[in-house]
DNA sequence: TAGATTGTTAATCGATTAACAATC
DNA sequence: TAGATTGTTAATCGATTAACAATC
Protein backbone atom coordinates (compact mmCIF):
# COMPACT_ATOMS: atom_id res chain seq x y z
CA UNK A 1 0.00 0.00 0.00
CA UNK A 2 1.61 3.32 -0.98
CA UNK A 3 1.39 6.26 1.02
CA UNK A 4 -1.44 7.92 -0.87
CA UNK A 5 -3.69 4.93 -0.95
CA UNK A 6 -2.99 5.44 3.47
CA UNK A 7 -3.93 9.21 3.65
CA UNK A 8 -7.38 7.83 1.47
CA UNK A 9 -8.26 4.77 3.74
CA UNK A 10 -6.95 6.93 7.27
CA UNK A 11 -9.84 4.72 9.02
CA UNK A 12 -9.10 1.36 10.43
CA UNK A 13 -11.71 -1.69 9.08
CA UNK A 14 -12.86 -1.76 12.68
CA UNK A 15 -13.59 2.25 13.06
CA UNK A 16 -15.53 1.58 9.77
CA UNK A 17 -17.69 -1.02 11.03
CA UNK A 18 -18.65 1.05 13.91
CA UNK A 19 -20.00 4.11 11.74
CA UNK A 20 -22.97 2.80 11.05
CA UNK A 21 -24.12 2.21 14.82
CA UNK A 22 -23.20 5.91 14.92
CA UNK A 23 -25.62 6.97 12.61
CA UNK A 24 -27.98 4.52 13.69
CA UNK A 25 -27.89 5.93 17.07
CA UNK A 26 -27.70 9.48 16.19
CA UNK A 27 -30.95 9.04 13.73
CA UNK A 28 -32.78 7.59 16.92
CA UNK A 29 -32.31 11.10 18.65
CA UNK A 30 -34.93 13.26 18.44
CA UNK A 31 -33.08 16.15 16.53
CA UNK A 32 -35.56 19.27 17.82
CA UNK A 33 -34.87 18.26 21.43
CA UNK A 34 -31.53 17.40 20.72
CA UNK A 35 -29.13 20.01 18.97
CA UNK A 36 -25.74 18.55 20.20
CA UNK A 37 -24.44 15.96 21.14
CA UNK A 38 -21.45 14.79 22.93
CA UNK A 39 -18.84 12.07 22.17
CA UNK A 40 -19.21 10.44 26.01
CA UNK A 41 -23.02 10.52 25.30
CA UNK A 42 -22.62 8.33 22.28
CA UNK A 43 -20.19 6.05 24.25
CA UNK A 44 -22.48 5.25 26.59
CA UNK A 45 -25.41 4.61 24.54
CA UNK A 46 -23.27 1.89 22.61
CA UNK A 47 -21.30 0.84 25.12
CA UNK A 48 -18.31 1.95 23.51
CA UNK A 49 -15.21 3.90 24.62
CA UNK A 50 -15.40 7.31 24.90
CA UNK A 51 -11.90 8.17 23.22
CA UNK A 52 -12.46 5.57 20.68
CA UNK A 53 -16.03 7.37 19.95
CA UNK A 54 -14.20 10.79 19.41
CA UNK A 55 -10.92 8.85 17.24
CA UNK A 56 -13.47 7.34 14.79
CA UNK A 57 -15.49 10.57 14.65
CA UNK A 58 -12.31 12.26 13.49
CA UNK A 59 -11.72 10.32 10.48
CA UNK A 60 -14.96 11.67 8.79
CA UNK A 61 -13.99 15.23 9.72
CA UNK A 62 -17.20 16.18 11.23
CA UNK A 63 -15.49 18.36 13.84
CA UNK A 64 -16.53 18.44 17.11
CA UNK A 65 -16.59 21.80 19.88
CA UNK A 66 -14.41 21.79 22.80
CA UNK A 67 -17.45 21.77 25.94
CA UNK A 68 -20.12 21.48 24.24
CA UNK A 69 -19.77 18.44 21.46
CA UNK A 70 -20.44 17.91 17.94
CA UNK A 71 -23.50 19.17 16.20
CA UNK A 72 -26.10 16.49 15.72
CA UNK A 73 -27.58 17.54 12.36
CA UNK A 74 -24.29 18.18 10.42
CA UNK A 75 -22.86 14.82 12.02
CA UNK A 76 -25.72 12.66 10.66
CA UNK A 77 -25.03 14.28 7.18
CA UNK A 78 -21.19 13.82 7.51
CA UNK A 79 -21.63 10.29 8.24
CA UNK A 80 -24.20 9.40 5.80
CA UNK A 81 -22.32 10.98 2.90
CA UNK A 82 -19.19 9.34 4.14
CA UNK A 83 -20.74 5.94 4.39
CA UNK A 84 -22.39 6.53 0.61
CA UNK A 85 -26.02 6.16 1.68
CA UNK A 86 -26.69 8.96 -0.11
CA UNK A 87 -26.25 7.32 -3.46
CA UNK A 88 -28.29 4.18 -4.00
CA UNK A 89 -26.01 1.27 -4.83
CA UNK A 90 -27.88 -1.49 -7.23
CA UNK A 91 -26.88 -5.44 -6.60
CA UNK A 92 -27.86 -8.49 -8.33
CA UNK A 93 -28.34 -11.76 -6.09
CA UNK A 94 -27.34 -15.29 -7.04
CA UNK A 95 -29.85 -17.86 -5.30
CA UNK A 96 -33.25 -17.38 -4.75
CA UNK A 97 -33.71 -20.00 -2.03
CA UNK A 98 -34.83 -19.82 1.36
CA UNK A 99 -31.81 -17.37 2.39
CA UNK A 100 -31.72 -15.71 -1.12
CA UNK A 101 -35.65 -15.16 -0.83
CA UNK A 102 -35.50 -13.48 2.08
CA UNK A 103 -32.64 -11.18 1.41
CA UNK A 104 -34.11 -9.70 -1.70
CA UNK A 105 -37.52 -9.19 0.39
CA UNK A 106 -35.84 -7.75 3.41
CA UNK A 107 -37.10 -4.17 2.60
CA UNK A 108 -34.42 -3.04 5.35
CA UNK A 109 -31.03 -2.76 3.20
CA UNK A 110 -32.92 0.05 1.33
CA UNK A 111 -32.12 2.18 4.47
CA UNK A 112 -28.09 1.43 3.83
CA UNK A 113 -28.28 2.73 0.11
CA UNK A 114 -28.21 -0.95 -1.31
CA UNK A 115 -31.07 -2.03 -3.91
CA UNK A 116 -31.32 -5.66 -5.39
CA UNK A 117 -32.37 -5.17 -9.13
CA UNK A 118 -32.73 -8.48 -10.05
CA UNK A 119 -32.11 -12.30 -8.59
CA UNK A 120 -31.12 -15.06 -10.56
CA UNK A 121 -30.76 -18.75 -10.06
CA UNK A 122 -30.66 -22.00 -12.23
CA UNK A 123 -33.95 -23.33 -10.78
CA UNK A 124 -36.35 -23.48 -13.75
CA UNK A 125 -39.17 -23.79 -11.35
CA UNK A 126 -38.06 -20.26 -10.17
CA UNK A 127 -36.58 -18.57 -12.69
CA UNK A 128 -39.49 -16.66 -14.41
CA UNK A 129 -41.20 -16.00 -10.91
CA UNK A 130 -41.46 -12.73 -8.99
CA UNK A 131 -40.15 -11.78 -5.31
CA UNK A 132 -41.49 -9.10 -3.98
CA UNK A 133 -41.95 -7.17 -7.30
CA UNK A 134 -38.16 -8.13 -8.11
CA UNK A 135 -38.14 -10.97 -10.89
CA UNK A 136 -35.96 -14.26 -10.62
CA UNK A 137 -33.82 -14.70 -14.36
CA UNK A 138 -31.94 -17.64 -15.35
CA UNK A 139 -28.07 -17.43 -14.58
CA UNK A 140 -26.90 -17.12 -18.11
CA UNK A 141 -28.01 -13.65 -18.20
CA UNK A 142 -26.11 -12.08 -15.22
CA UNK A 143 -23.10 -10.94 -16.81
CA UNK A 144 -25.23 -9.06 -19.88
CA UNK A 145 -27.31 -7.62 -17.38
CA UNK A 146 -24.59 -6.81 -14.96
CA UNK A 147 -22.47 -5.23 -18.00
CA UNK A 148 -25.80 -3.08 -19.26
CA UNK A 149 -27.04 -1.64 -16.22
CA UNK A 150 -23.30 -1.32 -14.70
CA UNK A 151 -24.26 -3.21 -11.55
CA UNK A 152 -21.05 -3.05 -8.92
CA UNK A 153 -22.10 -5.53 -6.12
CA UNK A 154 -22.93 -9.05 -6.70
CA UNK A 155 -25.02 -10.85 -3.69
CA UNK A 156 -23.67 -14.61 -3.65
CA UNK A 157 -26.61 -16.70 -1.84
CA UNK A 158 -26.15 -20.32 -2.86
CA UNK A 159 -24.80 -23.47 -1.75
CA UNK A 160 -21.06 -23.50 -0.79
CA UNK A 161 -20.10 -25.98 -3.59
CA UNK A 162 -21.32 -23.62 -5.98
CA UNK A 163 -20.41 -20.34 -4.71
CA UNK A 164 -17.52 -20.29 -6.03
CA UNK A 165 -18.57 -20.56 -9.56
CA UNK A 166 -20.95 -18.18 -9.29
CA UNK A 167 -18.62 -15.42 -7.51
CA UNK A 168 -16.19 -16.38 -11.12
CA UNK A 169 -19.34 -15.04 -12.95
CA UNK A 170 -19.56 -11.85 -10.85
CA UNK A 171 -16.10 -11.25 -11.81
CA UNK A 172 -16.63 -12.00 -15.48
CA UNK A 173 -19.89 -9.58 -15.22
CA UNK A 174 -17.59 -6.56 -13.56
CA UNK A 175 -18.75 -6.44 -10.11
CA UNK A 176 -16.40 -5.09 -8.12
CA UNK A 177 -18.05 -6.05 -4.75
CA UNK A 178 -19.37 -9.18 -3.67
CA UNK A 179 -21.62 -9.69 -0.30
CA UNK A 180 -20.85 -13.80 0.43
CA UNK A 181 -23.58 -15.64 2.76
CA UNK A 182 -22.27 -18.78 1.23
CA UNK A 183 -20.25 -20.47 4.19
CA UNK A 184 -17.44 -20.77 1.46
CA UNK A 185 -13.91 -18.89 1.34
CA UNK A 186 -13.81 -16.69 -2.36
CA UNK A 187 -11.15 -16.85 -4.62
CA UNK A 188 -10.85 -12.98 -6.34
CA UNK A 189 -8.38 -10.95 -8.20
CA UNK A 190 -7.24 -8.06 -5.85
CA UNK A 191 -9.30 -5.65 -6.47
CA UNK A 192 -12.32 -6.75 -5.66
CA UNK A 193 -13.81 -7.21 -2.25
CA UNK A 194 -15.35 -10.06 -0.63
CA UNK A 195 -17.59 -9.11 2.49
CA UNK A 196 -18.21 -12.38 4.47
CA UNK A 197 -21.37 -12.56 6.16
CA UNK A 198 -20.16 -15.78 8.51
CA UNK A 199 -23.22 -16.24 10.31
CA UNK A 200 -21.05 -19.85 11.20
CA UNK A 201 -19.11 -18.09 12.65
CA UNK A 202 -21.74 -16.51 14.90
CA UNK A 203 -22.49 -19.58 15.72
CA UNK A 204 -19.44 -20.82 16.71
CA UNK A 205 -19.34 -18.30 19.39
CA UNK A 206 -22.85 -18.58 20.65
CA UNK A 207 -22.02 -22.40 21.03
CA UNK A 208 -18.87 -21.91 22.50
CA UNK A 209 -20.00 -19.67 25.18
CA UNK A 210 -23.23 -21.79 26.26
CA UNK A 211 -20.77 -24.90 26.63
CA UNK A 212 -18.98 -22.90 28.93
CA UNK A 213 -21.95 -21.68 30.99
CA UNK A 214 -23.21 -25.29 30.80
CA UNK A 215 -20.31 -26.57 32.20
CA UNK A 216 -20.06 -24.26 34.84
CA UNK A 217 -23.87 -24.49 35.93
CA UNK B 1 -10.47 -12.62 34.12
CA UNK B 2 -8.48 -14.54 36.25
CA UNK B 3 -6.16 -17.39 35.09
CA UNK B 4 -8.43 -19.69 35.46
CA UNK B 5 -10.91 -18.22 33.09
CA UNK B 6 -7.89 -17.87 30.59
CA UNK B 7 -6.70 -21.53 30.58
CA UNK B 8 -10.45 -22.00 29.69
CA UNK B 9 -10.87 -19.67 27.13
CA UNK B 10 -7.14 -20.32 25.27
CA UNK B 11 -8.76 -19.79 22.48
CA UNK B 12 -8.75 -16.04 20.64
CA UNK B 13 -11.89 -14.66 19.21
CA UNK B 14 -10.47 -14.37 15.86
CA UNK B 15 -9.25 -18.03 15.76
CA UNK B 16 -13.20 -19.14 17.29
CA UNK B 17 -14.16 -17.65 14.04
CA UNK B 18 -11.73 -19.43 12.48
CA UNK B 19 -12.66 -22.99 13.12
CA UNK B 20 -16.43 -23.15 11.12
CA UNK B 21 -14.51 -22.30 7.87
CA UNK B 22 -11.98 -25.13 8.72
CA UNK B 23 -14.61 -27.76 9.41
CA UNK B 24 -16.41 -26.45 6.43
CA UNK B 25 -13.78 -26.91 4.06
CA UNK B 26 -12.42 -30.27 5.56
CA UNK B 27 -16.27 -31.55 5.35
CA UNK B 28 -16.12 -30.71 1.56
CA UNK B 29 -12.97 -33.40 0.95
CA UNK B 30 -13.38 -36.88 -0.33
CA UNK B 31 -12.84 -39.38 2.98
CA UNK B 32 -12.02 -42.17 1.24
CA UNK B 33 -9.43 -40.49 -0.77
CA UNK B 34 -7.68 -37.96 1.54
CA UNK B 35 -6.73 -39.45 4.59
CA UNK B 36 -4.51 -36.67 6.41
CA UNK B 37 -4.39 -33.25 5.91
CA UNK B 38 -1.49 -30.47 6.12
CA UNK B 39 -1.77 -27.05 7.37
CA UNK B 40 0.16 -25.77 4.59
CA UNK B 41 -2.55 -27.36 2.38
CA UNK B 42 -5.79 -26.07 4.72
CA UNK B 43 -4.15 -22.65 4.03
CA UNK B 44 -4.12 -22.42 0.58
CA UNK B 45 -7.44 -23.90 0.33
CA UNK B 46 -8.96 -20.87 2.31
CA UNK B 47 -6.47 -17.94 1.74
CA UNK B 48 -4.93 -18.16 5.11
CA UNK B 49 -1.46 -18.36 6.73
CA UNK B 50 -0.44 -22.05 7.59
CA UNK B 51 1.40 -20.83 10.87
CA UNK B 52 -2.32 -19.48 11.78
CA UNK B 53 -4.35 -22.67 10.93
CA UNK B 54 -1.44 -24.59 12.73
CA UNK B 55 -1.73 -22.07 15.77
CA UNK B 56 -5.79 -22.32 15.55
CA UNK B 57 -5.93 -26.19 15.42
CA UNK B 58 -3.17 -26.48 17.95
CA UNK B 59 -6.21 -24.95 20.43
CA UNK B 60 -8.77 -27.79 20.11
CA UNK B 61 -5.56 -30.29 20.69
CA UNK B 62 -6.06 -33.13 17.64
CA UNK B 63 -2.27 -33.56 17.92
CA UNK B 64 -0.95 -33.48 14.31
CA UNK B 65 2.02 -35.33 12.80
CA UNK B 66 5.09 -34.10 11.88
CA UNK B 67 5.87 -34.75 8.20
CA UNK B 68 2.43 -35.75 6.91
CA UNK B 69 0.21 -33.83 8.74
CA UNK B 70 -3.38 -34.35 10.90
CA UNK B 71 -5.85 -37.36 10.56
CA UNK B 72 -8.75 -36.46 8.81
CA UNK B 73 -11.17 -38.29 10.13
CA UNK B 74 -10.18 -37.36 13.79
CA UNK B 75 -9.54 -33.85 12.80
CA UNK B 76 -13.46 -33.21 11.78
CA UNK B 77 -14.66 -34.95 14.65
CA UNK B 78 -12.77 -32.98 17.16
CA UNK B 79 -13.71 -29.67 15.54
CA UNK B 80 -16.65 -31.04 15.42
CA UNK B 81 -17.10 -31.48 19.34
CA UNK B 82 -15.17 -28.29 20.24
CA UNK B 83 -17.58 -26.51 17.87
CA UNK B 84 -20.43 -28.19 20.03
CA UNK B 85 -22.51 -28.91 17.14
CA UNK B 86 -22.91 -32.08 17.73
CA UNK B 87 -25.06 -31.75 20.56
CA UNK B 88 -28.26 -29.63 18.69
CA UNK B 89 -29.65 -26.56 20.62
CA UNK B 90 -33.15 -25.24 20.60
CA UNK B 91 -33.04 -21.39 20.03
CA UNK B 92 -36.22 -19.39 19.60
CA UNK B 93 -36.55 -16.65 17.63
CA UNK B 94 -38.94 -13.05 18.06
CA UNK B 95 -39.95 -11.32 15.20
CA UNK B 96 -41.68 -13.15 11.77
CA UNK B 97 -40.99 -10.05 9.49
CA UNK B 98 -39.19 -10.83 6.54
CA UNK B 99 -35.79 -11.27 8.03
CA UNK B 100 -37.58 -13.58 10.84
CA UNK B 101 -39.33 -15.53 8.29
CA UNK B 102 -36.25 -15.85 6.33
CA UNK B 103 -34.36 -17.21 9.30
CA UNK B 104 -36.98 -19.75 10.34
CA UNK B 105 -37.47 -20.78 6.98
CA UNK B 106 -34.03 -21.75 6.81
CA UNK B 107 -32.74 -24.64 6.68
CA UNK B 108 -28.82 -23.90 6.92
CA UNK B 109 -28.82 -23.45 10.68
CA UNK B 110 -29.15 -27.40 11.19
CA UNK B 111 -26.13 -28.01 10.04
CA UNK B 112 -25.00 -26.05 13.02
CA UNK B 113 -26.29 -27.33 15.43
CA UNK B 114 -28.95 -24.68 15.67
CA UNK B 115 -32.78 -25.62 16.21
CA UNK B 116 -35.41 -23.20 15.26
CA UNK B 117 -38.27 -24.62 17.73
CA UNK B 118 -40.91 -21.49 17.37
CA UNK B 119 -41.61 -17.98 16.39
CA UNK B 120 -42.93 -15.16 18.06
CA UNK B 121 -44.06 -11.80 16.58
CA UNK B 122 -46.79 -9.77 18.36
CA UNK B 123 -48.68 -8.87 15.15
CA UNK B 124 -52.26 -10.78 15.45
CA UNK B 125 -52.27 -11.47 11.99
CA UNK B 126 -49.28 -13.53 11.79
CA UNK B 127 -49.78 -15.32 15.24
CA UNK B 128 -51.40 -18.38 15.42
CA UNK B 129 -49.48 -19.16 11.40
CA UNK B 130 -46.89 -21.33 10.84
CA UNK B 131 -43.56 -21.02 9.10
CA UNK B 132 -42.16 -24.01 7.01
CA UNK B 133 -43.77 -26.21 10.24
CA UNK B 134 -42.73 -23.50 13.17
CA UNK B 135 -45.90 -22.15 14.86
CA UNK B 136 -45.49 -18.03 15.43
CA UNK B 137 -46.83 -17.45 19.19
CA UNK B 138 -47.76 -14.27 21.10
CA UNK B 139 -44.75 -13.12 22.39
CA UNK B 140 -46.41 -12.95 25.75
CA UNK B 141 -45.83 -16.33 25.96
CA UNK B 142 -42.07 -16.43 25.52
CA UNK B 143 -41.02 -16.27 29.00
CA UNK B 144 -43.43 -19.21 30.03
CA UNK B 145 -42.04 -21.28 27.00
CA UNK B 146 -38.19 -20.67 27.46
CA UNK B 147 -38.36 -21.77 30.86
CA UNK B 148 -40.37 -24.85 30.79
CA UNK B 149 -38.47 -25.72 28.03
CA UNK B 150 -35.05 -24.87 28.98
CA UNK B 151 -33.92 -22.78 25.42
CA UNK B 152 -30.80 -21.15 25.47
CA UNK B 153 -30.70 -19.47 22.43
CA UNK B 154 -33.18 -16.39 21.36
CA UNK B 155 -32.86 -14.60 18.28
CA UNK B 156 -33.81 -11.33 17.81
CA UNK B 157 -35.30 -10.10 14.39
CA UNK B 158 -36.98 -6.82 15.27
CA UNK B 159 -36.93 -3.39 14.27
CA UNK B 160 -34.09 -1.50 15.88
CA UNK B 161 -36.68 0.26 18.17
CA UNK B 162 -37.97 -2.95 20.00
CA UNK B 163 -34.63 -4.92 20.13
CA UNK B 164 -33.94 -4.08 23.68
CA UNK B 165 -37.29 -4.78 25.08
CA UNK B 166 -37.42 -8.05 23.47
CA UNK B 167 -33.96 -8.41 24.48
CA UNK B 168 -34.84 -7.79 28.18
CA UNK B 169 -37.59 -10.52 28.28
CA UNK B 170 -35.37 -12.66 27.09
CA UNK B 171 -32.86 -12.52 29.74
CA UNK B 172 -35.72 -12.87 31.92
CA UNK B 173 -36.84 -16.31 30.14
CA UNK B 174 -33.41 -17.41 31.27
CA UNK B 175 -32.21 -16.92 28.00
CA UNK B 176 -27.87 -17.10 28.03
CA UNK B 177 -27.07 -16.28 24.27
CA UNK B 178 -28.56 -13.82 22.32
CA UNK B 179 -28.29 -13.77 18.36
CA UNK B 180 -29.10 -10.36 17.26
CA UNK B 181 -30.03 -9.22 13.90
CA UNK B 182 -31.21 -5.68 14.73
CA UNK B 183 -29.44 -3.01 14.37
CA UNK B 184 -28.74 -1.90 17.71
CA UNK B 185 -26.62 -2.47 20.80
CA UNK B 186 -28.40 -4.17 23.38
CA UNK B 187 -27.38 -3.91 27.00
CA UNK B 188 -27.24 -6.98 28.80
CA UNK B 189 -26.09 -8.61 32.04
CA UNK B 190 -22.31 -9.41 31.92
CA UNK B 191 -22.76 -13.50 31.48
CA UNK B 192 -25.52 -13.02 28.77
CA UNK B 193 -23.65 -13.11 25.33
CA UNK B 194 -24.60 -10.81 22.56
CA UNK B 195 -23.46 -12.24 19.65
CA UNK B 196 -24.66 -9.01 16.51
CA UNK B 197 -24.89 -9.86 13.41
CA UNK B 198 -24.23 -6.32 11.80
CA UNK B 199 -25.40 -6.43 8.20
CA UNK B 200 -24.80 -2.79 8.13
CA UNK B 201 -21.48 -3.00 9.59
CA UNK B 202 -21.10 -5.40 6.01
CA UNK B 203 -22.81 -3.10 3.97
CA UNK B 204 -20.54 -0.21 5.10
CA UNK B 205 -17.04 -1.78 3.99
CA UNK B 206 -18.94 -2.72 0.50
CA UNK B 207 -19.69 0.86 0.03
CA UNK B 208 -16.84 2.16 1.37
CA UNK B 209 -14.80 -0.37 -0.91
CA UNK B 210 -16.90 0.83 -4.15
CA UNK B 211 -16.40 4.21 -3.15
CA UNK B 212 -12.46 4.17 -3.36
CA UNK B 213 -13.04 2.12 -7.06
CA UNK B 214 -15.50 4.73 -8.46
CA UNK B 215 -13.08 7.95 -7.75
CA UNK B 216 -10.21 5.96 -9.21
CA UNK B 217 -11.53 4.90 -12.03
C1' DT C 1 19.81 -39.31 6.59
C1' DA C 2 17.24 -35.49 4.23
C1' DG C 3 13.04 -33.25 3.96
C1' DA C 4 8.47 -31.99 5.25
C1' DT C 5 5.68 -30.90 8.77
C1' DT C 6 4.17 -29.77 13.69
C1' DG C 7 4.14 -26.84 17.69
C1' DT C 8 6.01 -22.90 20.19
C1' DT C 9 8.61 -18.76 21.27
C1' DA C 10 9.81 -14.11 19.67
C1' DA C 11 8.93 -10.20 16.64
C1' DT C 12 5.71 -7.52 14.24
C1' DC C 13 1.61 -5.40 13.22
C1' DG C 14 -2.80 -3.17 14.13
C1' DA C 15 -6.35 -1.59 17.18
C1' DT C 16 -7.73 0.13 21.69
C1' DT C 17 -7.17 2.86 25.60
C1' DA C 18 -4.77 6.09 28.67
C1' DA C 19 -2.76 10.57 29.24
C1' DC C 20 -2.84 15.24 28.26
C1' DA C 21 -2.55 19.70 25.83
C1' DA C 22 -5.76 22.77 23.34
C1' DT C 23 -10.14 24.89 23.24
C1' DC C 24 -14.24 27.35 24.36
C1' DT D 1 -11.72 31.64 35.46
C1' DA D 2 -13.18 26.69 36.11
C1' DG D 3 -14.85 22.83 33.90
C1' DA D 4 -16.20 19.93 30.16
C1' DT D 5 -15.08 18.43 25.93
C1' DT D 6 -12.22 17.73 21.55
C1' DG D 7 -8.29 15.89 19.16
C1' DT D 8 -3.76 13.73 19.27
C1' DT D 9 0.36 11.46 20.96
C1' DA D 10 2.10 7.60 23.74
C1' DA D 11 1.31 3.20 26.05
C1' DT D 12 -1.02 -1.00 26.14
C1' DC D 13 -3.25 -4.89 24.55
C1' DG D 14 -4.30 -8.62 21.39
C1' DA D 15 -3.71 -11.02 17.11
C1' DT D 16 -0.78 -12.32 13.25
C1' DT D 17 3.36 -13.76 11.30
C1' DA D 18 8.26 -14.96 11.25
C1' DA D 19 11.84 -17.90 13.04
C1' DC D 20 13.20 -22.22 14.56
C1' DA D 21 13.69 -26.43 17.37
C1' DA D 22 11.46 -31.01 17.64
C1' DT D 23 9.71 -34.85 15.22
C1' DC D 24 9.08 -38.65 12.15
Amino acid sequence: MTELDKTYTAISVQALKRLPLYLNYLKSLDREKTKIISSPAIAKALGLNEVQVRKDLAAIKSGGRPRTGYLLEKLIGDLDTYLGYSNVNEAVLVGAGHLGRALISYQGFETYGLNIVVGFDVDETVVGTEICGKKVLPLEKLVSLCHRMHVNIGIIAVPAENAQEVCDLMVEAGILAIWNFAPAQLTVPAHILVQNENMASSLALLSKHLKKKMSKA
